[in-house]
DNA sequence: CTGCCGGAGTCAATCGTTTGACTTCGTGCT
DNA sequence: AGCACGAAGTCAAACGATTGACTCCGGCAG
């Protein structure tokens, strides 16, 4: 078992030329002239002592850390488990690696505080909210960052999805059942999705005509959409249909469904935002509809790798969003 | 707007001090004398400059990263987040990061690749399958790792947790509600966890005098559970109740009961390995096994802090394991 | 024979911190 | 007066890789 560490050094050593032959050996400098012969002997070393490069000495003398950073507030919500996926592949192509944090081992400013100076080249947030101590923050630490999926107070460094199509898409699609009394169960009033959402419900009822049935607010758990569920439905005419700001919530809802003795579907349709391999094994499948949320962390690291400081970033990200129809959702038969 | 970073040198500079003495300040040195007015200087410019150390220059000279890495498979599979969370916690309240990667970026060996000499102080695999070539890679890197969960032919070093009596608590449970026709839906035959999770079944049966009921296998995926409980239902005398290894295969499952014409816990019970906070929100609300998932991250963050590349751990977390009882099982009434 | 050029490397400063060893100064003791 | 001692810092050599500038050498044109 290796001792002391293989440096630079004793693979040139072992190649017998200088220590920079090795390193541009390495890095594939094209500036390096070298004789085939030669560049044998020192890959040959290599491979012979295990060497591999010193992260921490390469990140000190370039102050390139190759390493991307994702802070979200909660491993548990699979939303997020999407975009990681994709802001981790998006990362791996570029030679990065990308680590993701999250709230829970501490907030983002201690998060910060530990990643310290040159331990990332640039940080995506998504789903955190409004802090504009953060920012401050952040921008002193003169690292390139973006927001995810949400946008904050006087931010404008972000990439978001078109929520309001989506929220839309969802509201058509219950039209075209013939449902004429839909509820919107939003998401939590400080959250930009949810306003997105909302705004995109407001316009798709207003387009088909509608007047906007009952909206009442709820955090993004099941435990929150029960609740809302549970008041929506103690209204003296109840909506036919509820467009569900989120997934999560719309799990709790289906449940305050049943706690008020009805049916889901027959009684009341659910269709709600984000599509994830749970809802098709929901009871009965709920409809979603599909966001690209993987694009969207592959965005997020593409557009880090090319950001300046100072730069700005507004964009809506364009990708398919589709709706998924499952069973939650039925013609209307009152 | 800072331009160039901050460094010692312009702290010290400012403090009218040396180097070592705002490195020895921050580092919180007791070995440093110093007047309290001096250090106050220091801290000032500190403050006023925001100061943050470069952790580059840092783990280049002191070899430590202060920085542990967890690979696990999925992101999407929300019992690594509870796992998650743990580790996260225990890592932060050592003063150090944690940063999770999974698969989707790119396999466990680019990952070490790409994490390469001296980013991590130790590394915690999480569910990751049999492999030999990578436990040799990840001796050579002479960083401590540890298996989570699960073990591998020929590892002796891991932490995991006691499947086999929460399996048995899942029997029991079923044998004291009544059922003596219990069957197995097992998780994949490659899975550790499985293997423990089937022999705690079998032990279980044969402590009740009961016969094992038939047994199949499915991934711990919902479609995987689906497929399973179908064929178990197929069978001439399909059984009264089925412990099911995984959550996630249970979901599945319980389509699979409804697929069959048949109704979850007055026909069939079912119960399953893992709490999850969505199974209270199935329908009906699943019973599970509940296991000291987090209390296995923190434990193997523990660990990693305190272990030399050579040690050897095989513990068997001693932890709360407790049967969460809910609507998918009753008496049998076959 | 001199000058020049390109090929094949070599040299050494630098990135920002850490840390064991050393200095300087004032005080108290003998 | 001489010395020891503790307090309060200071000094400078690492850590390992990168990179612009430089050297050395053989060949060839003039």
């Amino acid at each position: 078992m290796k001792r002391t560490r293989v440096t630079l050094a004793d693979v040139a050593a072992m190649a017998r030329v200088d220590r920079a032959v090795v390193s541009r050996v390495v890095n594939k400098d094209p500036t390096l002239n070298i004789r085939q012969e030669t560049r044998e002997r020192v890959l040959a070393a290599i491979d012979e002592l295990g060497y591999r490069p010193n992260v921490a000495a390469r990140s000190l003398r370039t102050s390139r850390a190759h390493m991307f950073g994702l802070f979200i507030p909660d491993f548990a919500n699979p939303v997020y488990a999407e975009i990681i996926k994709g802001a981790e592949a998006e990362a791996a192509a570029q030679g990065y690696v990308l680590v993701t944090g999250s709230a829970s081992g501490a907030g983002l400013s201690e998060y910060m505080d530990r990643i310290g100076q040159g331990r990332i080249d640039g940080l995506l947030l998504a789903g955190t909210g409004d802090d504009s101590a953060l920012t401050r923050q952040l921008d002193q630490a003169a690292i390139p960052w973006l927001m995810l999926n949400n946008r904050s107070r006087g931010v404008n460094r972000y990439v978001i999805l078109d929520d309001q199509r989506a929220a839309a898409l969802a509201v058509e699609h219950l039209v075209r059942l013939g449902h004429r009394h839909i509820a919107h169960l939003a998401g939590p009033s400080r959250a930009d999705t949810a306003a997105r959402r909302s705004a995109g419900y407001s316009a798709a009822m207003r387009e088909a005509g509608l007047p906007e049935g009952p909206i009442v607010a709820a955090d993004y758990t099941p435990a929150g959409g029960a609740a809302a569920m549970t008041r929506l439905l103690a209204a003296p005419e109840p909506p036919t249909a509820v467009f569900v700001s989120n997934v999560a919530s719309a799990i709790g809802a289906m449940e305050g469904v049943r706690a008020a003795g009805m049916e889901i579907a027959r009684e009341v349709s659910i269709v709600a935002v984000h599509d994830l391999d749970l809802a098709s094994y929901l009871h009965p499948a709920l409809t979603t509809v599909r966001m690209p949320l993987a694009e969207l962390g592959r965005r997020g690291v593409t557009l880090l790798g090319s950001l300046k400081p100072d730069d700005t970033v507004a964009e809506v990200l364009a990708g398919p969003i589709e709706l998924i129809q499952r069973r939650s959702t039925a013609p209307p038969v009152r």
